[in-house]
DNA sequence: CAGCGGGTGCGGCATCTTGCCGCGCGGCAA
DNA sequence: TTGCCGCGCGGCAAGATGCCGCACCCGCTG
């Protein structure tokens, strides 16, 4: 349906967070794809047209993303919705995917991972391999890998947020550099 | 779209966990549904017939419930289908909606939250509450929770799933009894 | 420039929490 | 009955946490 499974042309970015837009947008832009960006819900409508996919956060400040994917739908029926946050959740993915978005990400996300959404997402793969449990661990971590994107990097802010002492976040992150 | 907003009148239940089943369809039918079930996919095709709703596992022995949603889907374009699984995940859900399901519900679920998936899921709520970042421990519990009830209540099989020792898991569910 | 607020790392310590072993019980099927 | 398996529990050593303090860096502001 609606587009052809290719990257977009012209993508819309909303996201509140500028220091991350700014970073997208020059990922992107460099990968071929011109990027047009909105901080806010008023803003993307106003930047909207044009573009044929759009990449919208959850968490605009005051109002929803989930809004900015309605309305969107709403202006552009053909335009290539994902969605992007730090804060998923599987309510918020599903109502998402009910407003028309074609994907769901959770933000440590790299800006491949973005062009990929739009490019695999339209056909419904019907063997998204379900999953054995994951361990407590794994889902700890991802969890705080989460957390930790949404605020920047920021540990003491997502020490707060995650209700658990900066002190072990701290040792917590020290285990894991980077492996996965 | 589909079906009206109401109560479905007669459900496919399909879930390979003979236990669940029987007792989610005595709580459905003692609650006015009519209910059909199906332990694998083939049986849910066969079953499926009459039915106005289905509540499915994404778990079935070897095949996916993902795949059941779309079959399903292919011969009754107006069946509302709900899915319900222990093994949770976003990429899951996310799957689960865009072949046709209405909800994706996990499991330690109680009958009326089912039927309330059928009553409220149809029209997109666009203000479905985003969240703040769960703290690590409600994260970890409500995993655990749902791990555990995808296993039947089973401690030994379930710390084995989540890859922790049992005298562990033991001792984090004495601690919490019931509370939330 | 000095002071202040906030973020980052790190050491130390008392106190949980875990991992692991073992024991005894009680079902259930061979 | 015997073996297999799940459940609950005690105990102990090793590791993880919560909490305090210190030092250092930055950016802002009087």
């Amino acid at each position: 349906m609606r587009e052809t499974e290719t990257a977009p042309r012209r993508l819309l970015l909303v996201d509140d967070d500028e220091a991350f837009c700014a970073a997208m947008a020059r990922a992107l832009t460099r990968r071929g794809v011109e990027v047009a960006v909105a901080h806010d819900a008023a803003a993307a409508g106003a930047a909207s047209d044009g573009c044929d996919a759009a990449l919208v956060d959850l968490r605009l400040g005051q109002d929803s993303g989930l809004h900015v994917v309605a309305a969107l739908r709403a202006r552009h029926p053909d335009m290539r919705i994902v969605v992007l946050t730090g804060y998923a959740s599987i309510a918020t993915a599903v109502e998402a995917i009910k407003l028309g978005a074609i994907q769901y990400l959770t933000k440590p996300t790299e800006p491949d991972d973005v062009l990929r959404a739009f490019a695999r997402a339209e056909p419904d793969p019907d063997v998204p391999p379900p999953e054995r449990p994951m361990s407590v661990r794994r889902l700890e971590w991802e969890h705080i890998e989460r957390v930790l994107a949404e605020h920047g990097g920021n540990i003491s802010a997502a020490a707060r947020a995650l209700g658990m002492h900066r002190r072990t976040l701290q040792r917590k992150l020290r285990k894991r550099p980077v492996k996965r």
